[in-house]
DNA sequence: TCTGGGGTCCTTCCCCCC
DNA sequence: TCTGGGGGGGAAGGACCC
């Protein structure tokens, strides 16, 4: 392990959440969730205002509904978000080249290994100037742990958090991790947590005192050995630069159950299309396709089938699915369906011996997917006649006569809009109009901190809209 | 109106092969 | 021929993470 604290660990504030409060200034020191809307969605992302109403992450949006009344409700806008994480990741491959991306909003840096810190005081001043350049770039506030190890470093930024920086001083580790629960641990979740307080186990100095030998008898070798390391602030790990992905899936949550065998097995193949739509743009082909169903009463299983070699073949994967389906017993309603790859290879070996059967049945295969084909538009074009247009909330529009702004809220053939830019001063005024209302489009969404040499645009909004809004 | 979607890793069981 | 052990791959499930 390393001697001097050059792990920096970065974790973004209530990242959804702020990336939407900075994009609408009426939200901002609002209570805001982010999450799923429909009848079954869940919290991706609570703003601070909005956990000391007791909401958080995973928590289903009609508990956060009823503790939050008054929270403004939105859809992720991922693509917004991809856009933010990017920015702030090329920051942080600026301080080093070895940087480990966990998700959007969080990653790992090695700073030693890019020369920028060494030592203690150097590691700090890196810390600093970095929080500073994000908020700088993206207009957003980010946390920041620095220590010795992986491990230390994200929970360094998890104290620090929100809007701070922490650095764990080397020797000082066992003393701060000792008091606390087992849970601030990496790899302790509900189960194990459960599973080590029936054990008498609660804090991270318990695991310490309990030993390996008993670790490893309640938990397993692997897990048993790696969270005794843990306990003794013991981690190796070393920062690993972008790996390559391990499968690809898709998956799909239904807003009632789906009862009828005929509509499950067309969802399987739309999945499966979708699943390989994902696989492709990868540029990545798979092996083992694996089908997975949760059940009416959320007991979910999975089947799963290796073919003879890697396929990105669409009709091959829609086969397998089908296939694995067919062991399934799906009485009583399905909630969920997902299809998914795995054993994933970068190159395309053709599975010749799919391919000949395939052909071998040629006229069969075509017959099937036209009649695939045809149900789908049979089913969805009488439905969505012209396609009705749907205004999601949270999403960018831009008005005619108004200018740019977000959807409030639709309903009754009638969306309300708030016409206000990141770039806004003062929270927009609020219109509606009727959804078919020609003047009303789309768009794209404006990056949260103004670019240089585009100010016309933003005069334009501030004056057109602001300023009538303030008078 | 309970419980998303996208992943990773580990364990257990089974089968096959040596 | 019988029995045993071990390794590897595949299938299924579970825990965990953001």
């Amino acid at each position: 392990m390393r001697t001097a604290p050059t792990i920096l660990h970065l974790d973004m504030d209530a990242f959804y959440a702020s990336a939407e409060q900075a994009a609408k200034p009426s939200l901002r020191g609002k209570a805001v969730v982010v999450g799923g809307l429909g009848p079954r969605g869940v919290v991706a992302t609570a703003s601070y205002e909005a956990r000391k109403f007791g909401v958080h992450s995973a928590m289903p949006m009609g508990q956060a509904r009823r503790l939050a009344p008054n929270a403004a409700y939105l859809v992720p806008r991922f693509r917004l978000y991809r856009e933010i994480s990017e920015q702030v990741m090329g920051l942080l491959r600026e301080l080093s080249p070895l940087v480990e991306p966990l998700s959007l909003d969080e990653a790992f840096v090695d700073l030693e290994a890019g020369e920028t810190a060494w030592d203690e005081a150097s590691a700090h001043a890196v810390g600093v100037r970095l929080r500073t350049d994000i908020r700088r770039v993206t207009g957003l506030t980010g946390s920041v742990g620095i220590a010795a190890s992986k491990m230390l470093a994200k929970i360094g930024s998890e104290e620090a958090k929100p809007d701070g920086l922490v650095l764990i001083r080397p020797g000082t580790e066992r003393a701060l991790l000792g008091p606390k629960s087992v849970r601030i641990l990496p790899g302790v979740g509900p189960a194990t947590g459960d599973h080590l307080r029936r054990a008498g186990i609660v804090t991270v100095e318990e695991i310490a005192e309990a030993g390996e030998d008993e670790l490893v008898r309640l938990l397993g070798k692997a897990h048993g050995s790696h969270l005794y390391a843990m306990a003794l602030a013991h981690d190796d790990r070393p920062v690993v630069a972008e790996r390559d992905s391990k499968s690809v899936s898709v998956e799909d949550t239904y807003d009632v159950d789906i009862h009828d065998r005929v509509r499950v097995r067309m969802e399987v193949q739309r999945l499966a299309d979708r699943c390989v739509e994902r696989l492709r743009a990868a540029d990545r082909s798979g092996r083992t396709v694996v089908l997975k169903v949760r059940r009416y009463d959320f007991s979910t299983l999975t089947r799963s089938e290796t073919l003879r070699g890697p396929t990105d073949d669409p009709a091959v994967v829609r086969e397998s699915a089908a296939r694995l389906l067919e062991g399934v017993d799906t009485t009583g309603g399905v909630r969920l369906l997902g299809v998914g790859v795995s054993g994933l290879a970068d190159f395309t070996q053709e599975d010749l011996f799919a391919q000949a059967a395939a052909a071998e049945r040629a006229g069969e295969v075509v017959e099937d997917a036209e009649a695939a084909a045809d149900e789908v538009v049979g089913e969805a074009a009488p439905v969505e006649p012209v396609v009705e247009r749907r205004w999601m909330a949270g999403h960018d529009v831009r008005h005619a006569e108004f200018g740019a702004g977000w959807v409030q809220g639709s309903g009754l053939g009638r969306v309300t809009v708030r016409f206000e830019t990141p770039y806004s001063q003062v929270p927009g005024r609020v219109r509606t109009f009727r959804v078919d209302d020609p003047e009303l489009e789309p768009a794209e969404p404006l990056p949260l901190v103004e670019p240089v040499g585009r100010v016309g645009v933003a005069d334009a909004v501030e004056t057109g809209v602001d300023v009538a809004a303030g008078a």
